[in-house]
DNA sequence: ACTTTGACTTGCA
DNA sequence: ATGCAAGCCAAAG
């Protein structure tokens, strides 16, 4: 399966209410500086049909939604996410409640 | 075909 | 503790 497959398979797997890293996935997937990849694969997400993959659970490791800005508009990431549940401090999502870690290759 | 950049992260100075 | 540089994979110019 291809990088980008087990990305979506990944950001799939994440539970509402929960957001996970760029870096997570990337280490999830097996490549642990491939953050930047990760965020090339939800960019085509956003352009493609995929829209069942919930790109607005992830993250950058601050908590910033780094990438509202790609979709309809830079508010449609925070809304959905305030929707499932998910606390913000400030501009950030609260990590410490609502981190969730994809399972890790061994 | 080669270079640059991108929704990032980690490490060294 | 803050600042700069490198690393990773893929796509666009």
């Amino acid at each position: 399966m291809d990088l980008y497959e087990r990305i979506y398979d990944i950001v799939r797997s994440i539970p509402a209410g929960s957001v996970t890293t760029y870096g997570h996935i990337a280490a999830a997937v097996g490549t642990r500086g491939g953050a930047r990849l990760v965020g090339w694969a939800l960019n085509a997400v956003a352009l493609s049909d995929r829209l069942d993959i919930p790109c607005h659970r992830v993250v950058n490791r601050l908590g910033e939604l780094s990438g509202r800005m790609h979709f309809e508009t830079p508010f449609v990431m925070r809304e959905r996410l305030e929707a499932e549940n998910v606390t913000f401090v400030g501009e950030t999502v609260d990590m410490s409640r609502h981190l969730w870690v994809p399972p890790m290759p061994d």
